[in-house]
RNA sequence: CGGGAUGUAGCUCAGUUCGGUUAGAGUACGCGUCUGGGGGGCGUGGGGUCGGAGGUUCAAAUCCUCUCAUCCCGACCA
């Protein structure tokens, strides 16, 4: 077959690009740092939005849209948010353009200035506490559980398809509680809520934890996080929930009356996923010959393609072919019959392959004649002609077999490249040949911290929640830790 | 914002060192034909302000000046 995309082993990032356009995912747009998503790659996202909402609702939330413009003075309420968010932030000053009167097209119209600069959200924080100012005057009026589908801005220096673009779409959950308890709960569920999305439906295993103080989110007072490890062994933050305590609450002054009486401030959380979980999809599971898909996520979980001469055989395997269509649609299977005649089987066939589609069916004259299909699985490309008799529970059988090895593959290359280390060399011998997470004892101070990262790149991915406790020795300074913590390199 | 590089057909690039016919290739696209169980073969055709502006010259993709854009490395990135 045409080598179509750069080998992993040879430049991963190179083969990470080539994948993301030639599956036809994505592609860089006229805006510098801003991608157009293609509609194979919207149809995953869509599919991802739908699980996911459905979560949310699940959970007791509702969704609601608030403004993409935010006035600047928002931003100077809550000092470590606009700290964190300051430098990347894209200002709109004014809201006309003229004819340029020198004749070269349009000009900003200097006198169409705005009082107030409006800031393209980078996140809703600031606008849906001062909103929830007039929302909230009770605890009878709490808790309020908001999610929005949105897209945020964030002017970033260095953009990749996916990872990190100046504009990405995401949902935002937004939520306020009367207790902190309750808050803290809320942000829990949520990040659950994430793990349970990426192991069951993108089979991608994350390591659930909290952030270190350098890496929280500005304004929270914890952060939670999902953290997947890539194949070049590198780690993806996939997903934050956080709780904010009364920070945003203080800055908007959103006061409740208690059942007591008493006069308190209300507490929070926000949480979020974004396009980012495309890249980790994308990464996780794809191979040299294109992309991997989980089945649960595949916008064409099985796609059939014709094999004929001439125009009797083309209706003969049509005509079997439909049937296998109407019966795996009635099991609510995605399939697609490709009879684009414009194309032939073999470029079909690695076309597919390079979209990741789980299952792939061929049939031909000779199956027609002996009664049979060639089934062909993504994961593993193995085929294999079944007869024609059952084929359609045989496919179900294998659609939840792909879901579930790709997970098991993904669960088996980061358990072993989790490595425990004990000394700060073995530690940075680790980091540079092997990558990976990389489980270590820490004193828990953020001075630690940066030289750590100072010297090797390597951050805290984050602390994990279901570690069981152990005494040591932080790595660096040798004081004591009551806990391993994962270290790797970002994304 | 520092360091490096690149702008030539839809895409990937050659040609620029050392100025000289009508600017090329692969791929993609159109047509014809043979084909069809892994991106097929043969034939044929269309497609270019050589990033932009200015300059040098009999002559500029090629040399000079300016400019714009993009990419890579760094800084930055809940």
């Amino acid at each position: 077959m045409a080598k179509v995309l750069t080998p992993r082993s040879e430049n991963y990032s190179q083969w990470y690009n080539d994948l993301v356009l030639k599956a036809d995912l994505a592609e860089n747009s006229a805006v510098r740092g801003s991608m157009v998503i293609k509609p194979y790659g919207y149809a995953i996202w869509e599919k991802m939005q739908r699980v996911l909402d459905r979560m949310f609702k699940d959970t007791g939330h509702e969704n609601a849209y608030f403004p993409l413009f935010i006035p600047k003075s928002f931003f100077s309420k809550e000092a470590a948010h606009v700290d964190g968010f300051a430098k990347e932030c894209a200002v709109v000053t004014h809201y006309r353009l003229k004819n340029d009167p020198d004749g070269k097209g349009v000009v900003v119209d200097p006198d169409a200035k705005l009082e107030e600069e409006l800031i393209v959200r980078p996140t809703s924080e600031t606008i849906i506490w001062s909103t929830y100012k007039n929302w909230i005057q009770s605890y009878r009026d709490l808790p309020i559980k908001i999610n929005q589908w949105a897209n945020v801005v964030r002017w970033e220096m260095r953009t990749r398809l996916f990872l990190r673009t100046a504009e990405f779409l995401w949902q935002e959950g937004h939520t306020a509680h009367e207790t902190k308890q309750e808050a803290i709960d809320e942000t829990v569920t949520m990040i659950n809520v994430y793990s349970e999305f990426a192991e069951k439906y993108m089979a991608l295993p994350v390591l659930k934890g909290v952030k270190t103080e350098n890496e929280r989110f500005a304004g929270a007072l914890d952060t939670y996080t999902i953290e997947a490890l890539m194949q070049d062994g590198k780690a993806l933050q996939s997903g934050t929930s956080h709780f904010l305590g009364q920070n945003f609450a203080k800055a908007f002054d959103v006061k409740f009356a208690s059942k007591e009486g008493k006069e308190e401030y209300v507490w929070a959380t926000s949480w979020g996923v974004s396009t980012r979980l495309m890249g980790a999809l994308i990464m996780a599971h794809s191979d040299d010959n294109g992309l991997v898909l989980p089945p649960k996520l595949a916008p064409i979980q099985v796609v059939i393609v014709p094999i004929y001469r001439k125009e009797d055989e083309f209706k003969q395997v049509s005509e079997v072919a439909k049937g296998i269509v109407s019966k795996l649609r009635d099991m609510n299977i995605d399939v697609k019959f490709d009879d684009n005649d414009k194309k032939k089987p073999g470029w079909k066939f690695a076309e597919y392959e390079l979209k990741g589609v789980p299952v792939r069916l061929a049939i031909g004259p000779r199956d027609v004649r002996n009664g049979t299909v060639e089934v062909a699985r993504r994961d593993t490309l193995e085929k294999k002609v079944v007869p024609m008799e059952g084929v359609e529970k045989y496919i179900q059988t294998l659609l939840d077999d792909i879901q579930e090895n790709i997970y098991n593959k993904a669960f088996d290359f980061r358990k072993e490249n989790t490595t425990k280390v004990d000394s700060y060399d073995e530690f940075k011998k680790v980091l540079k040949e092997k990558g990976g997470f990389i489980l270590a004892h820490w004193d828990g101070t953020a001075e630690t911290e940066q030289r750590i990262k100072d010297e090797t790149k390597a951050t805290i991915r984050c602390i994990p929640l279901d570690s069981e406790p152990e005494e040591g020795k932080c790595m660096v300074t040798g004081k004591p830790s009551k806990q391993r913590v994962v270290f790797a390199l970002a994304y």
